[in-house]
DNA sequence: GTCTATAGGGGGATAGAC
DNA sequence: GTCTATCCCCCTATAGAC
């Protein structure tokens, strides 16, 4: 097998490989994408990629290996800094955002193929991250309760699904280059997750002060 | 082609086959269920589906049009109701998280398929659904604005996305039956979105009180 | 590093017997 | 309503020439 450990060389040929096939994995599908899509996307026969690398698994392994390794880098920085547990949380989400921002296609398969791959023991790491995602959550959840930053009678649990759920599904509506910057959305994310969107609590039917 | 139109009589072998297919499809991906997948859980040979549809595409587009019927017609009655605009906007959220628990499968295929059935003009029809949807939300929040319910500096369109993101992407741990019934997600749910989970607008480190 | 050629398997769908 | 048998297409991956 002629595939080379990723050398960091002048952004490869390999590299460049690797991102026209994780457009396509993101846009299509990782089954749904053939080899000779992605083959013909790059300008060459589809037997000509088994040059580059093992097998069409091998390519999203090693883009979603990538990703995740920057990603959760970028978490343990901000767990392990001395920010006050609302600015931590606000910088998860800020982080996530950005991840969103400069790695649309891989967030987008990291969602969508998750749950196919992970069945597979090559792809057994994708548990451990999505473990290792919630740790990070309910960590910054449960320091907020502790410090009186947020609610005490937060349901954690439950809290963390709707951010994480809402974080990571904007990939399917963010469009990088678009009107909407990924760091206005965090901002507005975060407006409506902490403060809520309604005036008061359990508003009256409001002073009748329009129609 | 044998294919008769649904006859509404003893929840027939149709209509078991449509909740297997339904079931696979959610499960496993629309492209990634077999016709043999289906036939295999209903036990019956692949051939003899085609005594009953078309194609893989109509059992598909039966499983959809049917669920999409009966939610959109739940949406326009709380529409045409007369409840204020927070109530209205609580009903629309509540349907929505029972429509997961009564209908996982079919919720879990438009999540994840609509974008690639859309492609295909037999199912243009979900890119009008979708856009009926937006109509809804977008709608209430309005309607809550302008009545004082909501914050009027509310970014409409965008508070328009996270709920329907939150909302339907429930649907891929909501487990029917299980510890948390749909109400009490709704409500809590309703909790965040609306009051959010901070104790106070951007509240101080707190009195440090724990630690 | 890419091409030609092809092996080997699985997919959707059909025709006709029972 | 189901089964048997099968067609034809597309998929991943390989072997060896250039």
């Amino acid at each position: 097998m002629s595939a080379a450990a990723p050398s960091s060389e002048p952004a490869s040929r390999r590299t460049e490989l690797l991102a026209i096939a994780a457009g396509l994995f993101s846009q299509k599908g990782f089954r749904n994408t053939t080899v000779r899509d992605i083959a013909d996307a790059a300008g060459i026969l589809s037997g000509s990629l088994y040059h580059h690398f093992d097998s069409k698994e091998s390519m999203v392994d090693e883009v979603l290996r990538t990703f995740q390794d920057e990603l959760f880098g970028q978490y343990d920085d901000i767990l392990l800094g001395d920010a006050d547990p609302r600015t931590k949380l606000e910088r998860a989400v800020e982080v996530s955002f950005a991840a969103i921002d400069r790695h649309p296609h891989e967030v987008a398969i990291f969602q969508n193929e998750a749950s196919y791959l992970g069945a597979f023991e090559r792809f057994g790491y994708l548990a451990e991250r999505n473990a290792q995602s919630r740790a990070v959550w309910l960590t910054l959840l449960h320091d907020g309760v502790r410090e009186g930053a947020l609610r005490a009678d937060l349901d954690v649990e439950l809290t963390y699904r709707f951010i994480r759920d809402t974080v990571w599904v904007a990939v399917g509506w963010y469009r990088p280059g678009g009107k909407l910057t990924h760091d206005v959305i965090a901002r507005q994310y975060l407006a409506i997750l902490l403060d809520g969107i309604a005036t008061s609590p359990a508003a009256p039917p409001a002073p009748t002060k329009g129609r």
